[in-house]
DNA sequence: CTAGGGTTAG
């Protein structure tokens, strides 16, 4: 009786409305159709197809395929004058069935099925061409594709090369979709608008930018589809500004913009950290009053985080009805992103004990929130609920464990869980080096570089920044002029500012003062802050007044209202005991109107956030850890520990010698602190 | 045939 109802009910509505009605018979083990319901009570063969591509689009492989067994407990449906009367009728719900299991993934149900059918059309064969090359497997898939050019059984058609498109998402597939651009034009289907969509879509996705590009301008006419596909395309590409323009242009014309044009965009906005184009588009989306679809409440929560607006983020977070686990990431994120590192943690602590499905996405965010001042315990029972999840498969998770490890400051269960790793893409690579070098191995970074080139992985600008910071920790000068000519030379990575500044502060450690001089002064671009501040970094740590007052001076040309210069030379002259240097440079910095932020730092004890700041004795039991303080810098200088005269003029410890404080578990600026204090985020 | 989120350096 059930599967009547259902039947009655499905009918005569599209696909997309079944899933609610369905969804009891994506869990249940088996459904046994009655053979006396099939198919001759309600069902001709296009219901029964539509039923069985919406079971296919569902993943409803048990339905699917309790309808197929009944088919075959049932063969007399095909009959020429019983079932389906006539065999293209037949045809259509074989394709059907194919078109299920292609969905499904069951590759050899699929295989099996078609091997059976009495006959064949070009959709049977392109469901097969489908069915392999969307679960990856290309060899099988593009030998259908040969078969059936080959065999002449079927010709091709425009669906065959929209499938065989779909499936090139990647730089290694960039010849394929040539080649098909090719057939496109030796079959004369350069008019037809689907497949010139799929050709934009494919280059963009192969990072073919001015293919794409091309086949735009040529083509013979230009749906929503078309441009939609051109303004996600560039925006794939990093191309946000071309994208942005080219979605002004569409709204100047004739062909109007749906939903997925308008999440495009946004997502340039986002991008191209646009605030002013984010809020017209927002401002267009409440015209046309489809601002609270949940699509669009995520991606205008990105725009917003992105652009360094949580507020208005938060703001959408809270008025929304449906949450899923796209605006959660979101939302966590764009609060990580924005200073509220602990409210992140505590929101998905939050979402996890409501019992919100957590997926592979959001605990490779959540773990990107780890910093130096997080304490391992959370990290650990997230680790643990990946290994329940079953999320160990996937990179960016298993990428976000090394990184939470080894900023936490377990270097070896970072190594631990890299070696587990069965899939490494060039950043969990990059991640792991990064991690030696953070805790200071030099040479394990190094030799696990060289790992990476053995197993054919390219590196990256990021790969060269840890090795140069590796080197620069470790003190191995030659090596990283090395590292970085190998990469300009053999990799052929332009150097971006960082890179150099890394350098610098690799030969000022070493107390190269005048070596990093010289080498910024030959630098093809024009040095930046970043460049300036390791320089003047170095002569702090060194003590050096004549290179360091130089670099001093260039930073003050970059960045005039910058206290760094100032600060950074009054303790090198304190260093050196030059107390008049000192006195005027502290008066001028005064004279100028600069001032330093000062410092704030914060620590947690259950529940309750302490703040403090230098030589601060407001708090009631001052007195007792000062003198915790001191008798754990007294190990530090039994040790060897030499205090820096950096911290020295900042940090006095009671009257004592020497002075530092090194205890802390947050540190930053008081504005942030008033900014975390003050929100109503929690 | 177009579509919202995630991991790396400092």
């Amino acid at each position: 009786m059930k599967s009547q109802w259902i039947f009655k009910t499905l009918v005569p509505h599209s696909p997309s409305c079944f899933s609610s009605i369905l969804s009891p018979f994506k869990t249940q083990k088996l459904y046994q159709f009655p053979s006396s319901d099939l198919p001759k009570i309600v069902l001709n063969h296009l219901d029964l197809s539509l039923l069985l591509s919406a079971s296919g689009k569902q993943g409803y492989f048990l339905l699917g395929s309790s309808i197929h067994s009944s088919f075959i407990k049932n063969p007399e449906i095909f009959n020429p004058n019983e079932g389906f009367k006539d065999s293209n009728n037949a045809l259509v719900v074989w394709n059907s069935l194919l078109g299920m299991y292609s969905r499904c993934g069951t590759l050899t149900d699929l295989t099996k099925l078609f091997d059976e059918m009495p006959m064949r059309d070009t959709v049977s064969w392109n469901t097969m061409v489908s069915g392999f090359l969307r679960n990856r497997e290309f060899d099988k898939g593009f030998a259908y594709f040969k078969q059936m050019r080959k065999l002449g059984f079927c010709w091709f058609d425009q669906a065959t090369l929209t499938t065989i498109l779909s499936a090139c998402d990647g730089v290694e597939f960039c010849y394929v979709v040539k080649m098909m651009h090719g057939l496109v034009f030796l079959n004369g289907f350069e008019k037809e608008i689907s497949v010139g969509n799929s050709l934009i879509t494919s280059y963009f996705k192969c990072g073919c930018v001015s293919s794409g590009r091309r086949v735009f301008d040529e083509m013979f006419e230009r749906n929503v589809i078309t441009w939609t596909a051109m303004i996600s395309g560039l925006v794939q590409n990093e191309l946000y500004e071309e994208s942005l323009g080219l979605f002004n242009q569409m709204r100047s014309g004739s062909v109007c913009p749906n939903s997925l044009t308008y999440l495009s965009s946004l997502t340039a906005c986002s991008g191209l950290q646009a605030l002013a184009e984010g809020r017209q588009i927002h401002g267009l989306l409440w015209k046309l009053g489809i601002q609270s679809e949940l699509c669009i409440e995520s991606s205008l929560m990105d725009m917003y985080s992105k652009c360094g607006n949580v507020n208005d983020a938060w703001r959408i977070f809270e008025s929304a009805q449906d949450l899923d686990e796209v605006s959660m990431t979101v939302i966590l994120v764009g609060l990580a992103q924005n200073g509220f590192e602990e409210e992140a943690k505590r929101f998905f602590v939050k979402m996890f004990e409501s019992g919100t499905e957590i997926d592979p996405n959001m605990l490779s965010a959540v773990l990107g929130v780890f910093g130096e001042d997080t304490s391992l315990g959370l990290g650990k029972q997230i680790h643990s609920l990946s290994i329940k999840r079953n999320f160990g498969f996937n990179c960016y998770v298993s990428n976000g464990l090394i990184n939470m490890y080894s900023k936490c400051g377990d270097l070896e269960e970072s190594a631990k869980v890299f070696t587990r790793m069965s899939q490494r893409n060039s950043i969990s690579w990059n991640s792991m080096i990064a991690a030696f070098a953070r805790h200071g191995d030099g040479c394990r970074a190094l030799q696990l570089y060289e790992e990476m080139r053995s197993e054919g992985i390219a590196p990256t600008d990021v790969t060269f920044l840890s090795l140069l910071h590796a080197c620069s920790h470790v003190g191995l000068v030659e090596k990283g002029m090395e590292v970085l000519k190998m990469m300009t030379d053999v990799y052929g990575i332009i150097p971006r500012a960082e890179h150099y500044a890394c350098v610098v502060d690799m030969l000022g450690r070493a107390g190269l003062l005048n070596e990093a001089k010289t080498f910024i002064e030959g630098l093809p671009v024009k040095p930046d802050v970043l460049v300036w501040q390791a320089l003047l970094g170095a002569c702090s740590i060194h003590g050096d007044s004549e290179i360091g007052k130089y670099a001093a001076n260039q930073l003050v040309l970059e960045t005039p209202e910058s206290s760094v210069p100032y600060v950074s030379m009054a303790n090198i002259y304190f260093s050196r005991g030059k107390w008049k240097e000192r006195a005027k440079t502290i008066k001028r910095m005064k004279e100028i109107g600069v001032s330093k932020e000062t410092g704030i730092s914060w620590i947690e004890i259950e529940k309750k956030v302490h703040t403090f700041v230098v030589q601060d004795r407001m708090h009631p039991q001052a007195e007792a850890m000062y003198g915790v303080l001191e008798e754990l810098l007294e190990l530090m200088l039994d040790e060897g520990y030499v205090p820096g005269y950096v911290t020295l003029t900042r940090v006095r410890v009671s009257d004592k010698k020497y002075s530092n404080t090194c205890w802390t578990h947050g540190h930053g600026s008081s504005k942030k602190m008033k900014s975390r204090s003050s929100s109503g985020v929690r």
